[in-house]
DNA sequence: GCTTGACCTAAAGTTAACTTTAGATGATAT
DNA sequence: ATATCATCTAAAGTTAACTTTAGGTCAAGC
């Protein structure tokens, strides 16, 4: 099966230039091309495109993903940079997932913060709780930070 | 307590020119100066800087922050809008950490992957292997993308 | 009194990842 | 035949979040 460049961009949602873009920075390196110059997408091209994203979102640039393609080019002799790579944004993506998780104790905190202000019609009570007052589940380290 | 920019730029992992953009595009409203125009830092600036860095890692932009500063400064009349920018920004953040967690499958599998090719010496026989023969705790909506 | 070091401002420069523009080509519908 | 549509290329433009540069002030140490 294979897909048009509008296709594609509808079903892996991005526009039409940017998969224009991805191919012209080396991306899509085994992209072909219709006798009229139409750029074809088969079932591979999209897990391209598929994996693209998902680099992206471990956290690399695009010119180290344009790399790793060319690493894929290149066979067998690059298998241990390609190991080394995703054991590289295993550690990434476990740290972003720690830090995110770390932002989310804030946020609850501020739910929290917030929820009892409005109730209040006023910050200024919950802004002077002590900590005694608060409930346990609220992070220690968020408590002090009761001037937003 | 008070502090120096530079000790602030270190203390928070920011550079001094950062920490100084920050305060001129408005995210600092209430930094003070000394008499020669040095930018004093309280404990309650830094948490500002804190806040600052965790709204950032939630998605929100900085003249998003900028907004939510000001909201501050108003008084209680935008409690309810913080609040509702608090709830928006936990379904980012919780939304956020599905994707990574996603990516992290991947990775995984890949890991995995490039493992056995390591040690076959060549991709050819991973690459090639029928669903029956992996491993069950390989994520399923991996198994196809054995391109990389 | 002079140098050094930490700070300042204003303005220009940088970078990544696109997006937009302008003009062209080729297949399809009326 | 003509208009429309989807595609193309090359090049310029955009945006956010800084960073760098250039030139200046001020307090402390020698």
């Amino acid at each position: 099966m294979e897909y048009s460049i509008s296709e594609v961009a509808e079903k892996m949602n991005l526009t039409i230039p940017t998969l224009r873009y991805y191919d012209n920075i080396g991306l899509l390196q085994k992209l072909k091309k219709d006798k009229s110059g139409n750029r074809i997408f088969t079932e591979e091209d999209i897990e391209t495109v598929r994996v693209i994203q998902y680099l992206k979102k471990s956290g690399m640039q695009l010119n180290e993903i344009r790399e790793f393609m060319d690493w894929c080019q290149q066979g067998d002799s690059t298998i241990e940079k390609r190991l080394n790579l995703f054991k590289k944004q295993k550690e990434n993506v476990l740290s972003e997932i720690a830090r995110l998780q770390e932002t989310l104790n804030l946020i609850q905190y501020k739910e929290w913060y917030y929820t009892k202000a409005l109730n209040d019609g006023t910050e200024k009570y919950v802004k002077n709780m002590s900590l005694e007052e608060m409930p346990k589940e609220i992070q220690e380290e968020f408590k002090k930070c009761h001037c937003f």
